[in-house]
DNA sequence: GAAAAGATTACCT
DNA sequence: GGTAATCTTTTCC
């Protein structure tokens, strides 16, 4: 789903606007996966994370917080870095900046992503080409899972010089 | 209760 | 390339 998920469009309604993302950088987090939020079982923070497909989890991280999108209960992606229609790209490039230019806080963790109210996530239908796989960013347990996926030749990208495949 | 760690970022050299 | 800022959650006593 974290690779399925490149090319998707994020829209998020703000008061009467609407911003709208192509998601191109995601990472996976899985079951038994020792740097997985998940990994020691349901806690008051990542409770959103066991719940249905599709929900979202925001979590605060230092001074910002990341999303999630739920990919089955236990497993989410997180959502990296996005080109913004009408921004520069480098303004959502890096999961706490996506949220800030989105406007997503954590008031939006546990809301449902597809059905849509506030944030919807919508998917691109056909297969994208040009898929990198690395590490993922900032872990440090199961530091060597080619879990981070991003899409090639797109300035959002936070950190391309770190895949190592594509 | 207290301490430590952290799915980051901005700014430094 | 490295590190400080900053604050919430988790874990441990």
């Amino acid at each position: 789903m974290a690779r399925d998920l490149l090319g998707a469009t994020l829209t998020v309604r703000f008061g009467g606007k609407v911003r709208s993302a192509r998601i191109v950088e995601t990472e996976a987090y899985m079951r038994n996966d020792p740097a997985s939020h998940a990994f020691r079982g349901p806690t008051p923070r990542n409770r959103s994370m066991f719940s249905r497909p599709g929900t979202l989890y925001v979590y605060r991280i230092h001074q910002v917080v990341c999303a999630n999108l739920v990919a089955r209960r236990g497993e989410a992606v997180l959502l990296r870095a996005a080109a913004v229609k009408g921004l520069v790209p480098k303004a959502a490039s890096g999961p706490g900046r996506l949220c800030r230019v989105l406007g997503i806080s954590r008031e939006d963790d546990g809301e449902d992503a597809v059905s849509g109210r506030r944030i919807e996530v919508r998917l691109g239908g056909e297969r994208v080409k040009g898929v990198l796989v690395g590490r993922r960013v900032g872990i440090r347990r199961a530091v060597d899972r080619p879990l981070r996926f991003a899409l090639e030749n797109e300035s959002a990208v936070s950190r391309i010089r770190s895949f190592t495949t594509g």
